[in-house]
RNA sequence: GGGCUUAUAGCUCAGAAGGUUAGAGCGCGCGCCUGAUAAGCGCGAGGUCCCUGGUUCGAUUCCAGGUAAGCCCA
């Protein structure tokens, strides 16, 4: 016997049930003790943050991961899959100011240090019970309780670890960066910061002469937007590969790109029309490579410099669509500038100080004023000298700092960098081994970034974060780079037993020196977070400290799933780091997912007020609903709207339908105690409805297969999909009868026992995505019947198709049949005739012999779904429908090219009849078009059939079903006998009887058709509807109802015996 | 401004190695079936397969250019 399933539920609660069960019997850890000594498959997560709640597109990430790690246990694995959480940052920093209301460093130093790190470490974990209990919730298997993370002295430790080894190689270095930096706060802003403060601003757009040396009053018009940079000046970019004129203008020789001719001048003078405009003449051109190393004169004091400056240098950023096609350049004020700096030996001009303002040993008026109020005198002073060609308004983007307002500057700061340029071409070859999911992210999106890769620009100004292990020597400058707490306590003169790797306690250490007596101080900075978590391969394990032996065997990690944003991001972290140690890649499998937009298409912003809280859909609609949705809707890959109807759709389509051929296989197969296990007779000797069925089973077992192990998560669900419905809405409805109230017999256990394994496989190739549901319908039907198997689902093996069972053809023959009986719905539809009505005969047209022959074979689906007593063949194809021929384009299109166009012409005016006789006839037909005779055969022409009205006649492109209408008087009492019992039935469950409940019946009627057709066919309706008795007139305890049957009155009556 | 992606019915998505009747589900209207149903079946309405050009006998599909949206970067 199974567990009643009763039809009050909700699957919420019945999946809360089930937590408790998996809770109670350790089923995860159970899934992972049994694989221990089996294969690893090994998972890498993405540690997220625990500083906000979890949103749905966690939910997304999270339950593609599940689905894969229980795929894989279930096909025998042992899954790696330890938790992580990611703990360091700005953002958390952020936070925390934020509620402490703190806006500057000043102030935070104010607060100390202690004091914030402090706060910035209960930050990090406030939602963490809100991650774990959506991690639980929505069945992701996780191991939560072992998790990494990154504030960890263990894994700021490996860190420093991972570290030392770039020290080692000389790959960490000290350079300057330029970084959106705000004077006001004293800090540099992380890049989705800078995208919160971007505002339209009209600056200054000024074109300066450059006057060249050696070339008598001839200058460089120069472009720029940002004239407090001007001092800063030290080169000038061209583009190698433009075109530049010396044109004459006024009197002075001006140097710009040809195409940027109109920027200044307006639209009239075309670049070759030389002389167009009064006053202005082009005297000389020349390629951008040809002004390359032309010096000028400096246009203010910049002091001295070792390095040569101010010339002209070659700049791949330089564009012709603004300005002049000469571009300023400032090492201190840009990464492009500062890029061509270091590629040219430039110097470093740097006059403006942390204050953003100008430096005092800078002679003009505007020493020590804020670079914005400089712009004007610096115009001013341009101006006067005969400097300034042309000055405007230019309104543009700009970055604002979005806590003070104020706009930012583009400013080099020291940092420290890992050389990743010098392992470029490793990550390069790396990445050629990662399969990619969706495929075009390895060459396009993250392989174009690879090939641009710049050095890893590490250090944070910031407090919260791994502190950089680097300390220099106060005395001689010597640098050093801490590898691990060991080496740290060594070296150190004041290390405590019990020290944490954080700020402000690691800027108290310190430690002396190796070259000389002095001592050694930290570089106050924290490294960037990112730097953190793409040491995850190797820190989670505190690699190299401890687990040499499960490190080994988990790195490079298997599968790794994350939104397309890591791309930059982890991906890109873990396999640089994984090649810098390694020289091997971090992981073989990368799932990239989309972002998921809220219902109205855009993004999901608290401000926008269209998130979805995840909950309000586990609560209501249930885990498995959700997590089917997600899986089913689109490919993970592609960007979706989340939409609650798809939840729900999801509900109704897939779960429901699943649960009900489940809860009607448990209700039948206890009502009439079939012992399925027993007595299933061999597959071949089975119906062929089962035969068919299991045959569709072994194919979706293949596919599924097929789709999991090449992370195709959409199709797999989808496959299992189509299959349910098939199960249900044809396999079902189409042996409904031999599973209630047929006779005991082979027949009977055949399809008890088909159902049964069908169901059972489809709860295991289901697990992975609805883990709850699957595991109830298998707890109940294996759980039931064999105490010795797996406690749950997620324990079993995951079915492997047993290829014998596949029978191609059969599924085809279905196919067709299915097909046939759809017009044949089409037909009885128009003809307005009840499918209850038994017809006499249905006619089949078009079919060829083999199909006729499968329509044979079949011929008891058609005549049941139909309800039509003969089914006849007929090649008379014109009587019913009407012909045409068409060309077939696939076979004549290679042969004849453009005459395949006369033929179809041809054909369309041919008398079709006649040319299909001609075909039929000799196996070959001709046809005169373009004044030439084509003779074609049948595989070079497609009979196409369409409606033709007035018949009960559904038409497609080949073949046609037409009914006969007529009724005999036998045909109306069956039709009648029918509609009876349909309306007894109804009574009964009206009424509320059980299904199995026998009954006792009065009919009473003044119709002789009625009364007839009770005498007729007594025996189908009692058998039907479960009658015993049948009473003159019924007892005051009968449920009486008064109907028309097929427009006859009767009083029905029926009473529980 | 650059890189990548996407564009097919009102909505969510399939699909076609280039072949002349482009599909499904949801939604809407009508009808039907049903003692498994949080169901199902049938019919109907609903498409410039984003636009323009090219290649081709034939393009929604391939190529080029554009437009729009998204992500990442500058």
């Amino acid at each position: 016997m199974f567990e009643e399933v009763s039809p009050q539920f909700t699957f919420a609660e019945k999946e809360k049930q089930t937590l408790e069960f998996w809770r109670e019997n350790d089923i995860f850890q159970k899934s992972m003790e049994m694989y221990k000594d089996a294969p690893p498959f090994v998972f890498l997560e993405g540690p997220p943050f625990a500083n906000a709640p979890p949103g749905v597109h966690h939910v997304l990430a999270r339950i593609m991961k599940d689905a894969v790690c229980r795929y894989k246990t279930m096909t025998g694995h042992y899954v790696h899959r330890k938790a992580g959480w990611d703990t360091h940052g700005l953002p958390v920093e952020y936070q925390v100011e934020k509620q402490l209301n703190i806006t500057n460093k000043a102030e935070l130093e104010a607060y100390g240090v202690q004091n914030f790190i402090e706060k910035c470490k209960e930050n990090v974990f406030q939602y963490e019970q809100d991650w774990r209990q959506m991690t639980e919730r929505i069945g992701f298997w996780v191991n939560l309780d072992e998790a990494y993370i990154t504030l960890s002295n263990d894994y700021i430790e490996s860190v420093w670890w991972v570290l030392r080894q770039a020290w080692d190689k000389g790959l960490l270095y000290q350079g300057h960066k330029v970084q959106p930096y705000c004077y006001r706060c004293g800090t540099t802003l992380a890049s989705h910061e800078v995208a919160l403060g971007y505002q339209e601003v009209a600056d200054p757009s000024i074109f300066v002469r450059f006057p060249l040396k050696n070339r008598e009053n001839t200058y460089l018009l120069v472009w720029t937007t940002t004239p407090w940079t001007l001092p800063s000046n030290v080169a000038v970019a061209v583009g190698e590969d433009y075109d530049y004129v010396n044109v004459e203008h006024n009197g002075q020789n001006l140097i710009l790109a040809k195409e940027c001719i109109s920027n200044l001048f307006g639209d009239e003078l075309t670049p070759d029309d030389k002389g167009g405009i009064e006053g202005l003449k082009i005297v000389e051109n020349y390629k951008g490579s040809d002004l390359c190393d032309w010096e000028y004169e400096p246009l203010f004091d910049s002091g001295q410099h070792a390095e040569r400056s101010h010339y002209v240098v070659p700049g791949d950023f330089v564009t012709t669509t603004e300005g002049s096609g000469l571009v300023h350049i400032a090492p201190a004020f840009g990464q492009d500038d500062y890029d061509i700096g270091q590629k040219h030996n430039l110097p470093f001009v740097q006059l403006v100080g942390a204050d953003g303002k100008f430096v005092p040993e800078v002679k003009d008026v505007w020493a020590g004023e804020y670079v914005k109020d400089a712009d004007p005198k610096i115009i001013e002073n341009l101006n006067e000298r005969g400097l300034l060609f042309k000055a405007a308004e230019y309104t543009h983007q700009y970055p604002f700092c979005w806590r003070c307002d104020n706009p930012l500057l583009y400013y080099a700061r020291e940092s420290w960098f890992i050389r990743t340029t010098a392992i470029r071409d490793q990550m390069l070859e790396h990445n050629k081994e990662i399969n990619w999911y969706p495929e075009h992210i390895k060459d396009g999106r993250f392989g174009n970034w690879l090939e641009n890769n710049i050095d890893w620009g590490l250090s944070r100004e910031r407090y919260w974060g791994t502190p950089l292990p680097i300390w220099i020597c106060d005395d001689c400058g010597h640098q050093h780079c801490i590898g691990s707490i060991a080496e740290l306590k060594e070296l150190g003169t004041n290390v405590p037993n019990d020290i944490e790797l954080h700020r402000p306690y690691m800027d108290d250490v310190v430690l002396a020196c190796e070259k000389c007596s002095g001592i050694m101080h930290r570089v106050q900075d924290v490294i960037d977070c990112w730097f953190d978590s793409g040491c995850a391969h190797t820190a989670q394990w505190h690699y190299p400290f401890e687990n040499k032996e499960l490190f080994e065997q988990a790195y490079p990690a298997d599968f790794i799933s994350e939104a397309i944003d890591q791309t930059r991001g982890w991906f890109y972290s873990l396999l640089a780091t994984g090649t810098l140690l390694y020289d091997k890649p971090a992981y073989k499998n990368c799932l990239c997912l989309e972002l998921i937009l809220a219902s109205d298409g855009q993004k999901m912003s608290k401000s926008r007020g269209n998130t979805v809280d995840p909950w309000t859909i586990l609560n209501k609609q249930g885990a498995d609903a959700m997590r089917w949705y997600m899986f089913t809707a689109s490919p993970p890959w592609a960007q979706r709207t989340f939409k609650l109807e798809g939840v729900d759709e999801a509900l109704k389509k897939f779960m429901g339908t699943l649960q009900n051929v489940y809860s009607f296989f448990v209700m039948y197969a206890n009502l009439e105690q079939v012992d399925v296990l027993e007595d299933a007779p061999p597959v071949a000797e089975r119906a062929i409805v089962d035969r068919w069925i299991l045959s569709r089973l072994h194919t979706l077992i293949n596919k599924v297969r097929d789709d999991m192990e090449s992370y195709h998560l959409t199709n797999a669900p989808r496959a299992i999909e189509a299959f349910v419905d098939d199960l249900s809405n044809w396999y079902v409805r189409r042996s409904r009868d031999r599973f209630w109230g047929a006779e005991a017999g082979q027949d009977k256990q055949a399809a008890y026992a088909t159902l049964y394994e069908v169901l059972v496989t489809v709860a295991k190739l289901a697990a992975p995505f609805i883990p709850f549901l699957a595991d109830e319908l298998y707890r109940n039907l294996v759980g039931s019947l064999a105490p010795d198997a797996p406690l749950s689902v997620h324990l079993a093996k995951y079915p492997t198709a047993d290829d014998t069972q596949i029978n191609a053809e059969l599924e085809n023959d279905m196919a067709f049949t299915r097909e046939v009986i759809s017009m044949g719905h089409a037909a009885r539809n128009r003809s307005g005739i009840k499918t209850r009505q038994p017809l006499a005969e249905i006619t089949l047209g078009g079919l060829s012999d083999a199909e006729k022959e499968t329509i044979n074979r079949l011929s008891s689906f058609v005549h049941d779904e139909l309800n039509v007593k003969k089914i006849v063949f007929t090649e008379e194809l014109g009587a019913f429908a009407q012909v045409t021929l068409k060309p077939n384009f696939k076979v004549l299109g290679p042969k004849y090219g453009k005459g395949v166009q006369e033929i179809a012409k041809a054909l369309a005016t041919a008398d079709a009849t006649q040319l299909k006789a001609e075909l039929e006839a000799d196996g070959s037909l001709q046809v005169e078009a373009a004044g030439e005779t084509w003779t074609l055969d049948q595989s070079e022409i497609d009979v196409q059939t369409q409606n033709r009205e007035g018949f009960f006649v559904e038409v497609d492109a080949k073949k046609f079903v037409a009914l006969s209408t007529e009724l005999t008087h036998e045909l109306m009492l069956e039709g009648m006998a029918r509609e009876l019992v349909n309306k007894i039935q109804n009574m009964r469950k009206d009424a509320d009887f059980n299904v199995s409940d026998r009954i006792k019946l009065s009919v009473n009627t003044s119709s002789a058709l009625v009364t007839e057709t009770f005498e007729t066919h007594r025996d189908y309706i009692l058998t039907e509807t479960l009658t015993t008795e049948v009473v003159e007139s019924p007892s005051e305890k009968a449920f009486s109802l008064d109907q028309k049957l097929n427009g006859e009155p009767a009083t029905l009556s029926v009473e529980q015996v």
